[in-house]
RNA sequence: GUGGGUGUAGCUCAGGGGUUAGAGCACCCGGUUGUGGCCCGGGAGGCCGCCGGUUCAAAUCCGGUCAUCCACCCCA
């Protein structure tokens, strides 16, 4: 009988790396709901045809890397491969979007894509995201990459790009496409097969070619931003105006046109070292697209995977204490510490093996617990805990009264310590 | 989807046709009867990814396959 494995690119997310992401996590929860964002919790599962008349029938993401199946009455579904479309459907069912509030939500989740797993890419991968639905000011815009700038200072992501892009409305856009199909009429055979290809279906993602040949090419085509109408050109100006004043340093990039079909205006990407960790932009026709109200709207997207790789910061090592049952001691008298330890907010590990004493110790040490309360005969009688401190090498004897007040003020000369030493 | 690298102990890796396959770290037991790390002694742990082929003989060579990593493609 052969083991049974896990699916090509799809992965268990163990310890540590598991607390690093349910860090990530509640920071990025915290930093939205500060913001006023409500969380929603979204299906993984639609009717293929929302990501075909969302994210574009002719995207690669629709045409080959859906996990597409029929269900028992023949219907197409799909595992989403992003959030965004999800998002929409949902504020629209359930009549979110009457009236003209603004409404912004945040979600998280897994997304299943068909592709070649790497490092930071898998089949099966994690979003965090969010959405502003309701407000066509370029002052949304940039408070979700203001906000999205804060997730990356919380997350303690070095060397990070902001780089920013409009790439025009439905009313300017198609003029562009038109100059730039005119502009390579009779060139076809010189770019690469890719792009002749997307020539016809996805025209302005030739921009984004990273072939040598086909840039050298397109250098001399006409720039969108010549072809931006007078409203998306002011905009895009008052947008850029506003991430100036938050203090956001971005670069522009003309050729960042993103590959989904539903974007509109101000589109921006994150890169960090480990390459791009989130992206996101304004898609004010996709509301009315899909059935609903005529709606501004413009949101983003963290790659989980791709922020924990760029993040400087470490999943705190659980538990925090180890309640060691020495000989002589008694199960009711250490659970007893470990529930004062924990009422405190400690994370508290506690043993009921009858194991040797050096056992316990060295169980507690590997699980990087800071600190241990010995409870043995002699505790019990006395009626005290032994309070051992790993990194010191230091225990004493606690009242069980003392016992949170011992840890807390050895924990605060600790950060004293530390400051003081930097 | 295309091209390439790599699969040997829990981890990092050595061995490259010939008896019982190795190292470091980790792990377990003992030297300590109530104390982790350091030291000393002992020990356990491998279908050498899987399937097939060549050969008297394959962890080693060849083919396939699966997985993983890298570069594309694409994307978060």
């Amino acid at each position: 009988m052969s083991k049974i494995r896990s699916v090509r690119g799809i992965r268990d997310v163990i310890y540590p790396e598991s607390g690093l992401y349910a860090k990530i996590e509640r920071v990025c929860a915290e930093i939205l709901e500060s913001y006023g964002y409500r969380k929603i919790y979204l299906p993984v599962i639609e009717f293929s045809e929302l990501f075909k008349r969302s994210i574009g029938d002719e995207t690669d993401i629709v045409s080959k890397e859906m996990y597409s199946f029929e269900d028992r009455k023949g219907r197409s579904l799909s595992l989403r491969p992003e959030g965004t479309a999800s998002a929409v459907r949902a504020m629209i069912e359930n009549k979110l979007l009457q009236g003209n509030i603004r409404e912004k939500i945040y979600y998280l989740g897994p997304m299943f894509r068909y592709e070649r797993p790497q490092e930071g890419r898998y089949r099966q991968f994690y979003q965090i995201g969010c959405e502003v639905f309701g407000s066509s000011s370029p002052a949304s815009d940039a408070e979700i990459a203001v906000v999205a700038a804060e997730v990356l200072s919380a997350c303690q992501v070095e060397n990070f790009t902001i780089k920013i892009n409009s790439v025009g409305c439905q009313d300017c856009r198609p003029a562009y496409r038109h100059k730039i199909l005119e502009a390579l009429s009779g060139k076809e055979d010189k770019i690469c097969a890719d792009c002749k290809r997307r020539l016809n279906t996805n025209t302005l993602r030739i921009l984004d070619c990273k072939n040598q040949n086909c840039r050298e090419i397109y250098k001399n085509l006409p720039s969108l931003r010549d072809y931006r109408c007078d409203s998306c050109e002011d905009y895009y100006g008052a947008y850029k105006n506003l991430l100036q004043d938050r203090g956001i340093a971005f670069k522009e990039d003309n050729g960042l046109v993103r590959g989904l079909d539903y974007y509109t205006g101000p589109v921006f990407e994150l890169e960090a070292e480990a390459g791009t960790i989130a992206a996101g932009g304004r898609y004010d026709s996709l509301v009315s697209q899909l059935g609903g109200p005529e709606t501004p709207a413009c949101g983003w997207a963290f790659g989980l995977e791709r922020l924990a790789l760029s993040a400087g910061i470490v999943a705190s090592p659980l538990p925090e204490a180890y309640i060691a049952l020495m000989p002589g001691g008694k199960v009711e008298y250490a659970s007893r510490a470990a529930s004062i330890l924990r009422d405190a907010g400690l994370s508290v590990e506690e043993d009921y093996e009858d194991a040797p004493p050096k056992k316990k110790l060295r169980q507690a040490v590997r699980k990087e617990a800071k600190w241990a309360v010995l409870v043995g005969g002699d505790e019990v009688a006395g009626g005290y805990y032994t309070l051992r401190n790993f990194q010191e090498s230091r225990q004493e004897q606690v009242d069980p009264a003392d016992l949170v007040k011992a840890i807390k003020d050895k924990e605060k000369a600790g950060i004293n310590n530390v400051e003081t030493n930097s």
